[in-house]
DNA sequence: ACCGTTCTTTGAACGTGTTCAAAACCTGCG
DNA sequence: CGCAGGTTTTGAACACGTTCAAAGAACGGT
């Protein structure tokens, strides 16, 4: 990491989001000014032909000034995100009210989601572009401190939590599952960025298919005959996939299974 | 698709590699010059610090004949990309010559692919950047017609096809599974890009982590309690997964299950 | 009121990917 | 050879993201 892509210009260490908090609420307003702007530009054009000079000018500042509130093109892009990520929450939660089907709370949740990215649809494929970049700290998957996550994590436990399927599960894997369905909505954003059918209907169908699929492989988790592949899969989940993206899942059990299937030692080639 | 981003600026309609096929030998020659010398410098640089003007200087020509073989900097990508998948396959066919075992067939597969992508692992992440992109025809998600990935699913079929699980599986998951263990190297793909392990060293136990519990999962799925999940698992595949990444699996069966789980109508609530 | 310090703003300048009109080269034909 | 048609090559020019030194504003202490 000798020679970082961007080497925290400048006193940047707060948020991700560009700059660290300042003192006045002045400059604040001046920021905000350009995420606006900048987010209307990308929405109305597209991201690639907004150009920096042409959020600058429209928002009325110099474009060494957008480069003072957001250490990059890209970094406007976090902004919408973390703004997008708080208003799914808040439509899921209202939508959610009084429901308490499993696959339906899921339905609902993910459906919300498309509802709320989409007039930024054209957009977002770029700012999924970015996701898929390690160096880059907008990746949801690399960088561990990324607020809008957690967010979007803690929809999800609320999904599972106020279902019906939550009281029949262990512990265990109640602590699991928001990050899973996290995962779930990153594959529905990953065929959404992908969908070019009108009102991406195509996704919807999609969620709306595969949403009781899910529950049925939850509800089915329970059983007596599963618990060897059930135990597996989450000793793999555990130690592979949720520290990947941050996560320190029950802390209190010491790294279980040590040696999981061990001695199958295959001849390594030494390339050629 | 009025206003497209590269709009076959030469007469290149043949690859999506950059230019149709020249008459002479000896433009292929260039070309050939070219992206070996790009290779080179994305190995030494990485991919960003690499710039056209260094590519067209060490290869000994102008920086517009380097465009006039490759659309863009991108397409540079295309040429890594086809070669590695040739020699990924060629090595894991012989690595899996002999062993019958499934998990461990598709191990040896993945391990293969991991070894040789090895050396473009900082370079490769900016593939996989690239890969995310719909608009780009790079991706091997979208685009249709992409050599590369027929490549790939035939090596994944001859690791089904060659092992001992192949013959207790029913014909339509054979036609399927090909494709979806493709996916899951594309997973593993993903896994890889974003790990910054020595050798990679997590994903590698990643993949020998993972691959017994798909194996797992797969013979499991031949039991009669699973009949009437794994079959809405296959509809949901082969109606939303397989169309995306340009196949159209088992011609001969009109659409089955036409209203899966129907009724179920949520208030859709508008906007706002 | 004056100064020092920090926060904010500016816009010219730089490096990069990409384009394009023109030149150079080639090849077959009279 | 001379010339017409194509293919290949050139490098200056353009647009954009980004940087930076310097100027301006705000504010606290004396």
């Amino acid at each position: 990491m000798e020679d970082n892509k961007r080497g925290a210009a400048a006193a940047a260490e707060e948020l991700p989001g560009g700059r660290a908090l300042p003192k006045t609420g002045k400059s604040e307003q001046t920021r905000a000014v350009i995420l606006d702007t900048a987010m209307r530009l990308f929405r109305e054009r597209g991201y690639d032909k907004t150009t920096m000079r042409a959020i600058a000018t429209e928002a009325g500042v110099s474009v060494g000034n957008a480069y003072y509130y957001f250490e990059s093109k890209e970094f406007l892009i976090q902004g919408f995100y973390d703004q997008m990520t708080h208003e799914h929450a808040r439509a899921a939660a209202v939508r959610m009210e009084g429901v308490r089907d499993f696959a339906e709370r899921l339905d609902i949740a993910l459906t919300a989601w498309l509802d709320c990215a989409a007039e930024y649809h054209e957009f977002a494929a770029q700012f999924f572009r970015t996701a898929a970049d390690p160096d880059s700290s907008l990746s949801p998957f690399s960088n561990e401190s990324h607020p809008a996550r957690a967010t979007a994590v803690a929809l999800f436990r609320d999904v599972l939590m106020d279902s019906d399927l939550a009281p029949k599960l262990d512990a265990e894997l109640t602590e699991l599952l928001p990050d899973l369905l996290w995962l779930h909505l990153m594959v529905v954003v990953l065929y959404w960025v992908f969908d070019r059918t009108p009102d991406t209907a195509r996704t919807r169908e999609f969620v709306r298919r595969s949403t009781p699929l899910t529950a049925r492989v939850i509800a089915l988790s329970r059983y007596r005959a599963f618990r060897p592949l059930v135990r597996d899969a989450k000793g793999l989940i555990q130690d592979f996939i949720l520290p990947t993206i941050g996560r320190t899942p029950l802390p209190d059990r010491p790294t279980s299974t040590p040696a999981p299937t061990s001695r199958r030692r295959k001849p390594r080639k030494s390339a050629t």
